[in-house]
DNA sequence: CTGTTAGCGCTTTCAC
DNA sequence: GTGAAAGCGCTAACAG
């Protein structure tokens, strides 16, 4: 037999105009806050409403207006720092303004997004923030609702985009090293079809080349995507013939590896810039110099874009960029060759 | 060629029955994948399906039906390393089977917990995992779907959890400290509104006595909540005229400020044993010694727990405990006055 | 095997 | 100001 079934019988709208002794469409007025109805029978609906304990269902008004007052949340995965930081932020203040959060994952996954955000769509979610990772969002032109990109640009599609210059950030964090003296600066960084990484590789060729830097390809590592990966390039980073006395790493997930491996190794003295802080950045020995790049901020700036569509407010620019600060903590302002 | 995909015009199950030249219950039925239906219908239901782009109303299905295929998950913080993972992990298996997420945040804030518990219940979700806050869970003695309590149990109600030995773990920790011939070992931990935090106290107490240590309440401080806390206690500890020799501290928020702190006071040489594995725990020196609860490990066991829910087994034990590990890095075990 | 009829709980015409 | 009726898109009953 199936679990029994709670007798709970939910209160309705029904319920509460029958005993206010009106009709349903009035009491719907009171709920909705429509003005339009008479101080004494609004008073007598509130009262039962708050007798019975009646609470809209949201599906049903969901089914009947059409729309959700849930915002739908798109990212690589809830489990990484970075977008755990920019999703919390967002919900924290989506529920300050009584809207519902909608979490979704793709794993990087272009199939798994198309099908997420279709089944948001399908739930008539009120808005749609997206962290982009399919290669064609032109099917998001029509879409029913405000759509939002976070982290990177979409595909096919002139979306509004809250990011950080990714390039202006690789570029700062190479001339930073070359400042220091560094020649031979390696790339650590994540897979090629993520728009991010290729816009840092872009910036981190960009500013070799305005250093008049050494542009071997042999110290770009990019296609690391987890700690244990950025690891194992650092390895052969610092087993190169000719191996780079600075590193460059391109995202958390990838930094955490290559300080790993500069520590198991003893060779702290490798200068290292990283792409986003971390926890403990600041506590190493030398503390892990870093652009820093404030999830916290990306999602105030996402969730304020959004109110702003959801309240009819037309985009100005497409782009919302965010700044970048370089932090300096020791490890990016080595010398090269500095081992003692 | 892609077909494209107008979002405005719903195609409905009607539309999909008219092509078919059949009811919609009978395509409906087809959708549901009852079996009671004749190859040749169902085949010219299926080519209509396709052909329209047919995507079933989530929100209709489930006022309809009274439920919906929606897990709701409620945790403290999606920004909290432990809880981003337990719910990214809980995620990814729900979405294998087939089921949505919903994932809200309470803040520690009981009333929210309240609140957002009552707006996932009134969506009807299939099944609600919660990471308690609230003092009193007996409202959802009668919930309309299998709620599962995560990291710490409810209150007021016999739910089925699945939680870690807070209380063993601590003592295993201060065992370990004892047994390096520490005799004050300090406590650095949460909130004691949070179950956790008194599990682990208690731990941590019972142990002291058990090991006959030194049960000094000034080497307790509890109520530190964010790394920056755990920081200004460890320094509070270590100006004691009588300094703990030892630190306990009894979760990654702490831990990581206790970190910060023993290395910004170049106190390193105070042992230290952390409830919960944090990133670059092992690249420190001396790395942390930690007490692992392995979140992901919590997350499989929770959504594999609500599956079976779901699927109608009902519980045979209330509670479902997750080993621990202990995890010598160095800063455990470290003898006292370790100075050198 | 298939179709018709009723709703799920709410909001929207459009009357009064 | 207020209310009756008509659905939103879907599926549980119960016929046929």
């Amino acid at each position: 037999m199936t679990p029994r079934q709670t007798v709970k019988t939910q209160v309705r709208l029904k319920d509460v105009a029958e005993m206010a002794a009106t009709s349903t469409k009035t009491a719907s007025r009171v709920i909705n806050g429509d003005p339009r109805v008479a101080d004494e029978t609004r008073a007598r609906i509130l009262a039962a409403v708050r007798e019975l304990g009646y609470r809209p269902d949201p599906t049903a008004r969901s089914l009947r207006k059409g729309t959700d007052d849930t915002l739908g949340i798109v990212v690589d995965s809830i489990a990484d720092p970075f977008f755990a930081s920019v999703t919390g932020t967002i919900e924290r203040l989506a529920i300050a303004r009584g809207l519902r959060v909608m979490i979704a994952s793709t794993g990087r996954d272009p199939r798994i997004e198309s099908t997420v955000v279709n089944d948001l769509l399908a739930r008539r979610v009120a808005g749609l923030i997206i962290a982009p990772t399919a290669t064609d969002h032109s099917y998001l032109r029509h879409a029913p609702c405000p759509v939002l990109f976070v982290d990177r640009r979409p595909e096919g599609l002139d979306g509004e985009t809250v990011l950080v210059d990714d390039n202006a950030g690789a570029r700062q964090a190479v001339a930073h090293l070359a400042a220091q003296g560094h020649r031979r600066v390696g790339f650590v960084g994540g897979k090629m079809d993520v728009a991010t990484t290729r816009n840092r590789l872009a910036g981190y060729r960009d500013q070799i080349a305005a250093s008049a830097l050494d542009a071997d390809e042999s110290l770009v590592r990019a296609a690391r995507n987890t700690a244990d990966e950025g690891r194992a390039a650092t390895t052969e980073l610092l087993a190169l013939p000719e191996p780079p006395t600075a590193i460059f790493s391109s995202n958390t997930r990838c930094s955490l590896g290559v300080v790993a491996a500069l520590h198991a190794c003893k060779r702290t003295d490798v200068a290292l810039v990283c792409f986003g802080d971390f926890a403990l950045a600041d506590v190493l020995a030398p503390g892990v110099t870093v652009i820093d790049h404030d999830p916290q901020a990306i999602g105030v700036l996402a969730a304020e874009t959004m109110f702003e569509r959801l309240a009819g407010a037309p985009a100005v620019d497409l782009e919302r960029t965010l700044p970048l600060r370089l932090v300096m903590r020791g490890s990016g302002e080595q010398p090269p060759a500095g081992r003692t």
